[in-house]
DNA sequence: CTGTTAGCGCGTTCAA
DNA sequence: TTGAACGCGCTAACAG
């Protein structure tokens, strides 16, 4: 491995030089810049990070705590995560904490013992308390998708509740009546707020839902609760609060031999890019889960920006029609 | 930070001392060590990694290039490789090459220059060539589900012809004689084996497939092709050459008002978990990307690991009906 | 079994 | 605008 020592050898210059050149210093003559440069290149240096950690203090990397690594929400995640660490010439660590306290503190922790200059945590087990005591500890962290009383600062957050609102009324204002929910687990906070939301905005039009189901997040959860809505009653509009959920709801409503959206209208939680490309084509809420991803990392590495709103936005496409 | 000096002065040794026991070093009387170890605890001390790496030039981290985030398989992949590589000690940096050959070679390049100890690669769009010839600038890693002529002991391959023999065979043993078959993108070799492999299976046996259609690898390319497909003709079993593929399939298939397996019976290539959790559950050819990942790992990190090979097995689930 | 001593490659004063 | 020198925290001989 060629070093700073190599290229100043070869440049004629000290080593301070080569790592003012290295480092972009202003106070450089051009000239030697570029006889610097010059030989950076033939030799094919590249910085040591591990010494550069050493000496500065600062590991130039950032870790990210997820809950998994399954499932279309998490790609999009990261990959936004990671983008934007990389504009700031950080890497990017990754840990999943497969939704269990005790290995998502144990994550956080092993990306602080890596000396992490920050973490984006988007992780649902660890308790709030857990969290603000990390804070007081001097933790640097940003919590993704979840309100934590007390750090408010800290928190990226999106409105289910009014999110879930949006996309029932849509149904409402499509003149439907007999509207179902299957939603998630009702172990996490998310999947209460979108339940929620839903049945308040059936409560202030004064209907009472067709049903209300709780089922997995995923395919088979959809397919399953869809499967048993429509052995009971026959809703003309489910809303489904995952992506996932809502393929399995295609499928067990595509096999009894009804039409989307002609016989049942759609709308689904959209937090990936799933839904645009089935067909048809889902009605969807938007979950700007990239953009908050974005934001939360932008908020860690810059000490100041600007602050976003994450509104709820309906797309609208192909699966929801009017019964007026 | 407390420091390994921080320990020593608190357990009153050296710092080399303190250096073995942390590193498990046998040199250590009993005694001293449990000295040693309770400074440690009390003092909360944490190895810096940047002064570990550049002292023993090791950084202690394996570099992923995959080709994508998105999809069931990356989830498998990472996870799999992660766990590996931590119980070695080491940490995981992952890089997305995006399926373009700059990328994946700046990926690779980018890894490199982290001083990873080793990378694991799962890239499609870089040329053996190029390949090969990292290989002999001396850059270490393992090549996973590839075949790099040349570079055979670095390679985790499995037999995709083999395996859509095999899954073919299924269908023809059951008596069918009405098949076909939606694979991906014939820009992949594997597909093009998939493919190849379907079409021998069919010949052996003496019969015409019924139509070998190409698409997208994901839900929408199989519901397209399987919707072309079944305007034209109607087939008793359709294979597809990947999960998503088969989904989009049987959304096509339950649209038209037909039963899986009564009327068509699937087959599907098993790269995550989804085949087995749709409905009816999709039997399917498992193709094992998490043991060949851990393989590859442990094939990167051990000097030496027994040889593993990868055969395709049929995992028989409800989707498949005899005809006889 | 334990301590001493050199670096590892780089950032960062402080002078010049 | 440049260079000399120190130290970041740790590993790895080498002595003892």
């Amino acid at each position: 491995m060629v070093t700073l020592e190599d290229v100043a050898a070869s440049a004629g210059v000290s080593r301070a030089t080569v790592s003012r050149v290295v480092n972009g210093d202003i106070n450089v003559k051009a000239q030697t810049r570029s006889k610097v440069e010059a030989a950076i290149i033939e030799l094919g240096y590249s910085p040591n990070p591990a010494a550069r950690a050493l000496a500065s203090s600062q590991s130039n990397t950032v870790g990210l705590v997820t809950t998994s690594y399954r499932g279309g929400f998490f790609g999009a995640l990261m990959d936004t995560v990671q983008s934007e660490t990389e504009r700031h010439g950080k890497q990017l660590l990754v840990t999943q904490g497969r939704s269990f306290a005790e290995k998502e503190l144990s994550a956080i922790k092993q990306l602080y013992n890596l000396r992490c200059d920050g973490l984006v945590l988007h992780i649902r087990a660890l308790p709030d308390e857990t969290l603000r005591h990390l804070a007081g500890q001097g933790y640097k962290f940003i919590v993704l998708d979840r309100d934590v009383p007390g750090l408010e600062e800290r928190c990226v957050v999106f409105d289910h509740r009014a999110a879930s609102q949006l996309a029932t009324r849509v149904f409402i204002d499509g003149g439907h009546t007999a509207i179902a929910c299957l939603h998630g687990p009702g172990s996490r906070a998310s999947s209460l707020l979108r339940r929620q939301g839903f049945l308040e905005a059936m409560a202030q039009a004064g209907l009472r839902p067709a049903a209300v189901l709780e089922g997995e997040y995923d395919i088979p959860g959809g397919y399953q609760q869809a499967s048993a809505l429509l052995k009971e009653t026959q809703p003309t509009a489910i809303y489904c609060c995952n992506e996932e959920m809502a393929i399995g709801a295609m499928l067990a409503i595509t096999e009894r031999g009804l039409r989307i959206p002609q016989d049942i209208s759609l709308i689904c939680y959209d937090s990936g890019e799933r839904a645009a490309f089935v067909r048809p084509a889902l009605t969807s809420v938007h979950f700007p889960i990239s953009e908050m991803a974005r934001f939360a990392t932008r908020k860690l590495l810059d000490e100041h920006c600007v602050a976003e709103s994450f509104a709820p936005v309906i797309i609208h496409r192909a699966s929801v029609r009017s019964v007026h």
